[in-house]
DNA sequence: ACCTGCTTTGCACACGATTGCAGAGATACT
DNA sequence: AGTATCTCTGCAATCGTGTGCAAAGCAGGT
């Protein structure tokens, strides 16, 4: 690898003179200048990022924590994130934090040992794990950012969905289409976590519409939807929607209602959470709701870069929400009634 | 952030003693050593791997190029090798080089300029578009290994799945079934660059079965392949097959057929190509070829860190060519006959 | 001729780690 | 006691850049 000095050798200064050269500085000669530039790209001369880095201090690199790429989610908010730090000037080490992956706390200790400017972390289903990790390395100066549910964010900047907002979007819009008769598909619910769990049921006690245990279900992978799914359809009283909590639940959903020859939505209306792209791929399209990814990913990386260079106005945590919207597609409709299903076909 | 000087002043030794210290050399007294590491550890001492760096000329890190992460293939791609690259001890630095981001020659310029110790490069519907610049990176002692279709892959280090094999085993499997009157959905086609319809295209001249021009549709987005669809169903003699170059378009196919009210697959037959999980996600669940990514992904990581380490006992590039297989499920069936047909219903 | 000021360049140190080499003590052996 | 050996520690150089400071060279004004 050709550096500097080999550079200065030829052009016959010194090395500084080619550092300040390359840097484009006033300070020297503007012929020489020219001439250093031109032997450096005729050496392929490549700047030594390890070498700047360390005599900087600043490494110009944001760290991105995410849970895992398997759900599509993750990707989508990838994409987003890394267009707006390359607009902002920053590269993105990206880290994988799932349970076979490095855990959180390796992530961040791994982004700590190189130095990155700042990080992005973007919580799991078991929310954040590492905080004290997050603090040590936030009390020494490297800002963190926070994405998803957390149990306790006073001290923690955050951007987050308004996810209870958003069960309270689709729980309304199944009232208003006339369902009585709802069920529920949740993964294990951590004490507060899926607030967009808990904003349905809200909105369903409003309204008067029982949500009996029977109706509730718990489930842990796809196994256990399919297996939901037949005993919801099993009961005396079968509902006539469903919530599944994620998109990705849902699709699972519509493989095991068409396998038991349920037709959506005329049979059965089934809503789900996030407006992955995936819900406009499934047939009929899932009714969902979810925040556009962008704007997200962009107040998630504002807010870092804000922190990163002290240009925050606001010295306090902040707390970013941003509201959902309910979009509403082809897999939710009226609920046939009694008299016409038994009457129907 | 606190250094090995400030262990260094806390313990009453040198800086030299506290690195010999943490690398648990055998250099340094048993005793000193453990205080020095309870007082590293109290300390929150992190070592700074910028620094390291560049005195040990080496990052550890390897740099995974890839067009996008919007089609699921690549998720799945970057997470398998994320596995297999952190067992070897490496970690990721994860570029995008899709148009409207970094190009591939700006990607490969930021590796090279971070230093990372080679480079995994997807390569996209192009092709490999900085050639001249991998080239150069190579020269310079950074191995590179290549993933996907290239033009000229004869001085390079390569794995690819099989596409034309892939493409015979479908157009195989559509012949089989019955199906004479097979339609096509390809992207523009660059020469040479989808083998998977040339092998499909292959099988079907040996088998005998036409293939008109208006069954072989170029499509370059979403809607082309919604005029598509819409155009062959208007054909006078209509297909009974589709194949669509990609799972991410069939899924597109399914919406529009549905739309049309055509039933799969006891209307239509649809295949695909990658065997995605999306695959799983639609229903009927899509008929399609594909090889494991997690194998693939395991070669494209152990080529590479065999060429760092220089313990690869071949010195000349490796070409390593994986066969993907038939997965047959719901999508595909024998197409009905005329005369049932026209009875049917 | 001398002073002042400006442009341009080089010297030398710093960033934080690793590591070869030398040397200080301690121990063992003749 | 003298010497060889072994264990342990510190000195100092190094990786490749960036940059404050000094100084050289030159022009211009009195």
């Amino acid at each position: 690898m050709v550096t500097l000095e080999d550079i200065a050798l030829k052009a016959g200064v010194s090395h500084s003179t080619v550092s300040r050269a390359l840097a484009d500085s006033p300070l020297v000669n503007p012929s020489t200048k020219e001439r250093i530039q031109n032997l450096a790209r005729e050496a392929g001369y490549q700047v030594n990022q390890v070498a700047r880095n360390l005599k900087t201090r600043s490494t110009k690199t944001i760290g991105l924590v995410v849970p895992e790429v398997s759900n599509p989610f993750y990707p989508e908010l990838i994409q987003r994130v890394a267009d707006h730090a390359k607009l902002a000037g920053y590269s993105l080490q990206l880290h994988l934090s799932a349970a076979d992956q490095e855990s959180e706390s390796d992530c961040i200790a791994s982004l700590s040992a190189n130095r990155a400017d700042g990080v992005l972390l973007v919580t799991g289903e078991r929310g954040l794990v590492a905080r004290s990790q997050v603090n040590a390395l936030t009390a020494s100066g490297t800002p963190v950012v926070i994405m998803g549910w957390v149990e306790d964010s006073d001290h923690l900047d955050l951007v987050a969905g308004d996810d209870s907002a958003g069960g309270r979007e689709l729980a309304s819009h199944l009232a208003d289409l006339g369902h009585t008769r709802i069920a529920v598909l949740g993964k294990a619910p951590h004490r507060g976590a899926f607030d967009r769990l808990v904003g349905f049921g809200d909105v369903l006690r409003e309204r008067g519409i029982p949500l009996p245990p029977a109706m509730s279900i718990e489930v842990k992978n796809e196994e256990d939807v399919r297996l939901g799914v037949t005993r919801l359809l099993a009961l005396p009283d079968p509902p006539t929607a469903i919530f599944a909590y994620q998109d990705s639940l849902a699709a699972v959903v519509y493989r095991q209602l068409e396998e038991a020859g349920v037709s959506i939505p005329s049979e059965m209306t089934v809503v789900g959470f996030d407006d992955l792209d995936l819900a406009t791929y499934l047939s009929p399209r899932l009714t969902t709701v979810g925040a556009h990814i962008s704007p997200l990913a962009s107040a998630f990386v504002s807010l870092l870069v804000a922190r990163i260079q002290g240009t925050h106005p606001e010295p306090a945590p902040q707390s970013i929400i941003v509201t959902p919207k309910l979009i509403v597609r082809a897999s939710s409709a009226p609920p046939r009634t009694r008299g016409f299903a038994s009457a129907g076909i």
